[in-house]
DNA sequence: AAGTGGTCTAGACCACTAT
DNA sequence: TAGTGGTCTAGACCACTTT
């Protein structure tokens, strides 16, 4: 019974040509073919790749072909390359999963079912906190900005944000689109900003929270933390996101699919 | 004085050669020099790099090397390349930012200071969610193994996992090294598993876990639920970890530094 | 010494976009 | 038509590991 499924399986893979005539390119090609001897156990994790020399004649390319099929290997995680030694197919490993933060993204997207309600926009002197994210004089002046998204009609997220005020800086009234989280995180925002630091915790819902996101408390919500440089490095806005764990979630896939 | 600093900035950015006795490869150095040029503001979301044949006569390079390094840029989410166009400077985007799962892996890999204590560990029927996620027949056997992971003594992590019951498949017996994570984790138990699929979400602790965590209710936690496969895609292990929010963060930059 | 991966060249040809 | 990125070749030379 094993038997018989090694028996179709291994000329199948190990079968495989380039197809000259395909529009994929002859690396995805190689890559693709080296992915399914992968995912398909033919070759497992501490295994021997065919050094690029013999992947050049058994595939009929050139070395920089191979070369750059197995750096994209390399760079997907599926193997790791030695040199003098060998490149060898990786185990899966917990810590290499990734989780995009797309799937917010994907939420302020959907446009025509998206909503941004204004809760609250005045100008206040900074706190303590506030003033050393964003390197203000204590008291320092800042936006301060609550927003409400709602995402087919649901209320779905909060946010809350703090922006330097200074009228000598242009960045102010493109965020000053108070409705739009476009203009700050899709569109002409985005371009004001150089750089900026995430992060990603998991909080209590507070009363006011709770109120907006018509959830019953206690109740746990993703917090994702932003701060947002500009292209002198100064810091302009400081805030984070509050959402609703059962309207969020993040997956990810560790290990060789067929294809990505 | 906005003069001064652009006739400081300018020569040096596009000044910068390639020095052919550095241990760094050329393509490398390249890389790092368009980066600093994001980095440093000098070239902009929008803005177009200069051609490849440019690239190439500017800094005496062949044609492959200037290609390879933009391909990495590209990779790296700095630039996109337009077939016929050219090649231009990405704005950046909220939905780029990726957390890594390496921050969990972190806890167990410390291993001196991390310590496993088995709370439970016993063959039981699967209910119904477990059935299905094991792919068995309702009533069929798992095992049931309930962990508490301690990192430098202070409870941090507990550890739900059901494993398929069945004496023909070696896996289990690996797995039951139950007071080492790393044989699930890190060493042979990686190797057995061909892939697996991860989410994150926030959630309560539950009375039970408050209780291992040494923490007050109610309380906000991360749980990480994992299931995954052999080489067969017979799923073989679900489960989940239920991590104290102030004991794990993920952490993310967007945006370009000088360098990664 | 033989075999491995790592870098780099100097072109060629193609597909696409703009003018 | 000119300029752009995209692919691919057939080598060369180097650094490293193993035998």
């Amino acid at each position: 019974m094993a038997f018989e499924t090694k028996k179709v399986a291994l000329p199948d893979a190990a079968g495989e040509l380039i197809d000259r005539t395909a529009y994929e390119p002859v690396y995805v090609q190689l890559v693709n073919i080296l992915r399914r001897q992968v995912a398909s156990g033919v070759l497992r994790p501490g295994d021997q790749l065919p050094s690029e020399a013999q992947l050049c004649r058994r595939y009929s390319v050139s070395p920089m072909t191979v070369r750059r099929a197995i750096n994209i290997l390399v760079d997907q995680g599926v193997v790791t390359a030695e040199q003098g030694r060998g490149t060898f197919i990786r185990p899966v490993e917990l810590g290499t999963a990734s989780f995009q933060l797309q799937r917010l993204q994907d939420i302020f997207d959907d446009e025509p079912h998206t909503t941004v309600r204004l809760l609250q926009a005045r100008i206040v002197a900074a706190d303590e906190r506030t003033a050393q994210k964003l390197q203000l004089a204590p008291g320092g002046r800042v936006i301060y900005i609550r927003r409400l998204i709602l995402a087919r009609a649901e209320p779905t997220l909060c946010h809350v944000e703090y922006l330097v005020y200074d009228p000598t800086r242009p960045v102010v009234e493109a965020e000053m689109d108070v409705t739009s989280l476009r203009g700050l995180f899709g569109g002409t925002g985005a371009t004001m900003m150089k750089h900026g630091d995430l992060s990603v915790e998991a909080t209590l819902l507070t009363e006011e929270e709770a109120d907006w996101l018509q959830a019953a408390r206690p109740a746990a919500a993703f917090r994702i933390e932003h701060l947002f440089f500009d292209f002198d490095d100064r810091p302009v806005s400081w805030g984070w996101f509050i959402c609703r764990s059962d309207r969020l979630r993040f997956t990810s896939h560790i290990g060789v699919r067929e294809t990505d």
